[in-house]
DNA sequence: AAGTTTATCAACCGCCTCCGT
DNA sequence: GACGGAGGCGGTTGATAAACT
């Protein structure tokens, strides 16, 4: 057996809202506030879906919503997260205050991405060529675009069902990043296509063992590594390193070295104790603003 | 001016996670 | 731990507008 609609279709509008409903939904959730979507529309009175409100106050109607044209910095900064990010929609409209997943993801979808995809060779592209003042800020633009297209043919496709704990680590000396994937639950995927980062597993002489995984590009990892989806939010989200103390077999508590991005030195007298949660409600850490400093 | 193609974006769909029981 | 409801998310569709022939 199936699971039961989110709604009965019968009889529901369908398409495009009228002005009447907006003011209907508006009204609304001035009075009630937002949530319990389901029951909305029949306590409101509207012909429509529990999600196709949320979607419309969410998209369209919400008051803080900012209209018109994405400006360059927004596209700069979409480029940006995109690359760290991948397509994170949500994540991405976080940072873009007034503007929608839905509007972010359709300016992607419809110019940025268009726009590195027909590119096959970057260099070849007139707008690279011109180095006029005049058209610095283009260029300087169409080289983001050219680095995302860069990022994204070579994103990490590692692919772990489940991954109990990563530390991050950084070798000054070698400017190399090693990340020890832990205790895999499941064989891990290993790319070993030219270029990308590998997963190797390194046997110790008492029999323990662990994966690594090895590369050159730490700004790729955040990127599209699809390990357990729950913890990777939590990484994306707090932005720090996250070792769950996996010898009580306690997962829902870790021990996080830092409080920042700063791979380069973690002490482990910097280390305090924060449940996932807490990760999470912590989280904005200054993560992303550092890297997209 | 009419027909066709392309671009845009609101809305839908289905899957997923979270959370309460 | 299992289950189910509610909400969130990303991919896709389709209606409409704009551009082009």
């Amino acid at each position: 057996m199936g699971r039961s609609p989110c709604c009965a279709k019968e009889g529901l509008n369908r398409g495009a809202w009228t002005a009447r409903e907006d003011k209907t939904l508006t009204d609304y959730i001035k009075i009630n506030g937002e949530g319990r979507w389901r029951d909305l529309p029949i306590k409101a009175g509207l012909k429509r879906c529990g999600k196709s409100c949320r979607l419309r106050w969410l998209n369209y109607l919400k008051p803080d919503i900012k209209r018109g044209n994405i400006t360059d910095d927004e596209e700069d900064l979409i480029i940006r997260l995109h690359k760290l990010l991948g397509n994170r929609w949500s994540l991405i409209a976080k940072r873009l205050p007034g503007r929608t997943d839905n509007e972010i993801k359709n300016y992607w979808n419809t110019n940025i991405g268009k726009r590195i995809q027909g590119r096959p060779n970057s260099m070849s592209h007139p707008k690279l060529i011109n180095q006029s003042d005049e058209h610095n800020h283009i260029d300087a633009k169409e080289s983001a675009l050219v680095d995302e297209q860069r990022h994204a043919s070579c994103a990490i496709r590692t692919k772990a069902s489940r991954c109990t704990k990563v530390f991050i680590l950084q070798d000054p000396q070698k400017n190399k990043v090693h990340k020890d994937i832990g205790t895999m639950i499941d064989e891990p995927f290993t790319d070993q296509g030219k270029g990308r980062p590998e997963l190797v597993r390194e046997e110790s002489l008492d029999g323990s063992s662990k994966w690594t995984l090895d590369e050159h590009d730490s700004s790729d990892f955040l990127i599209d590594v699809d390990m357990d989806e729950k913890f990777l939010s939590e990484v994306l989200e707090a932005g720090i390193s996250l070792l769950p103390n996996i010898d009580n077999g306690n997962e829902s508590r870790g021990e996080v070295f830092g409080s920042d991005m700063d791979h380069s030195s973690h002490q482990s007298s910097d280390k305090c104790i924060y449940s996932p949660k807490e990760i999470r409600d912590k989280s904005d850490a200054n993560w992303l603003d550092n890297l997209l400093e």
